[in-house]
DNA sequence: ATTTTTGTTTCAAATAGTGAAACTCGGTTT
DNA sequence: AAACCGAGTTTCACTATTTGAAACAAAAAT
């Protein structure tokens, strides 16, 4: 389970239950809903039902279990299309990959946390969807730091105070105080870099995707091993990169992505 | 907007806004919403603040619209990796559009609708979420056809009710009798074929997949256009395309793959 | 056969949702 | 400048929906 919003009405109930059920990555039982759940056993009971009903969730009558309904396909089809930067950024990154040879993320800030919306690797071919959707922390990757650190203040306030500051690595940012420092950073240099901050052994640099009116929408990296390459490697393709940042940047502004103040 | 179920308290009308704003397939204004909406104009208000709050939908200040919300991406990467037989699939259908060099669609029924769930295409590697989450109507499909033909008569006279049968092309099916008696020649064959029903110029074949106690879960289809092949060349790959089924369909069982009676 | 666990239904009380009407705020017209 | 207009937002009394303790049914475990 996520994030515990301002529990808006009965709806907002119905989406904590939504993200219960995916965040245990596999069918679920009833009971172990319940196990976990804030809400009483007949509360709960009807939440489900209503959800499944409505192609939100799957119900498999002979298991007995629960998982995430393919009305969501259907609905995140949409979200990908037209409110991510992913359609428009597609043609950018797909010639940036083949041209270095590296795999390329783009990602996008979702309440505090990084949210890939899609990822192109020149070598296999075939990684898009089971990438794009995966969400990892704001605080300790390359794109959630450059995104952060070119937030308005007020939006990055509260982005902040959705960091949990897990020590991942020992080169995990472990408060604010640290990170925030690294942000200011960050925003003059208008690049980010992750060294070992989120896994042993992955590096990444990334770069900020910026409007004309300097507004984040979201940010490109790549990402590598420490055993092929180090940061100076990274570094060799900053400009590339930060060429088709710009251009995604400029196209995304003419036209209409959401974007978030 | 697609279907209207019956309309499940506060929940349901909810996903059906949601549904709404999906309909429009780009960002859209409040006003735009209200004109084609059910609820009267507070109800339909909090409603779309509910959803923006919860990141259901995306809320552009600058340009006053709504649009999908992100949270959707992530809550359909659960979707699509633990309840659609995309996960299961894939290993089985990039081996075969290697080996016979053609496009293969992976599909499932949702609500009388075919949802493709995955798509490989040799040439061009970088297709995946573009296509996945796609809706295509069951009676003039290939895919959709051999789903309803394998189903239980139960379900498939619930998911009959839900075809509108729009004359796409002349060689649409345009009612249920005629349907009907397709599919039990389909379901004797165990092949389906689209010959040009829902486009013209495009023609495919298409098996269902079946778990080991004969229950659909989905199917694979290889569609080509009429000027480069016609039914007999993708009969040619009829027996390939059936062994990938068989295989899925059994990987299908052993792993947990919600199926619905 | 009995107990325990898991899933489902009931129903009065309480809460949350409803929508007519009224209001605010830009922009346009007279 | 005053009146008007349309899109968006808020109010508030009314009502329908949601709520959850408790009771019940079905399935597993003992």
């Amino acid at each position: 389970m996520y994030d515990a919003p301002h529990a808006d009405g009965t709806v907002g109930k119905a989406m904590q239950v939504l993200d219960q059920v995916a965040s245990f990555q596999r069918p679920v039982r009833f009971s172990e809903l319940l196990a976990n759940s804030p809400f009483p056993k007949p509360t709960l009971y009807r939440f489900v039902q209503t959800l499944t009903n409505q192609g939100m969730l799957a119900f498999d009558a002979e298991r007995q279990t629960y998982s995430m309904g393919l009305r969501l396909v259907r609905l995140a089809h949409a979200a990908w299309r037209h409110s991510s930067l992913a359609s428009v950024a597609r043609p950018f990154i797909e010639a940036l990959a083949e041209e270095i040879g590296e795999a390329i993320h783009l990602a996008q800030i979702d309440h505090g946390h990084v949210l890939f919306v899609d990822k192109y690797k020149a070598t296999d071919k075939f990684d898009t969807l089971a990438q794009a959707g995966k969400i990892a922390p704001g605080y300790c990757t390359g794109v959630g730091k450059v995104i952060l650190a070119f937030m308005p203040e007020a939006a990055q306030n509260r982005a902040l105070d959705e960091q949990s500051f897990v020590a991942y690595t020992p080169n995990t940012h472990l408060n604010r105080k640290t990170l925030a420092a690294e942000l200011s950073t960050i925003r003059e240099a208008g690049v980010a870099y992750d060294r070992e901050e989120h896994e042993l052994g992955i590096i990444s640099i990334a770069c900020p995707i910026l409007t004309g009116q300097q507004k984040v929408v979201g940010a490109l990296s790549i990402a590598t091993s420490t055993n092929r390459y180090c940061i100076d490697d990274l570094n060799k393709h900053w400009p590339d990169l930060h060429n088709t940042a710009n251009s995604i940047g400029a196209q995304a502004e003419l036209w209409q992505v959401p974007i978030w103040g």
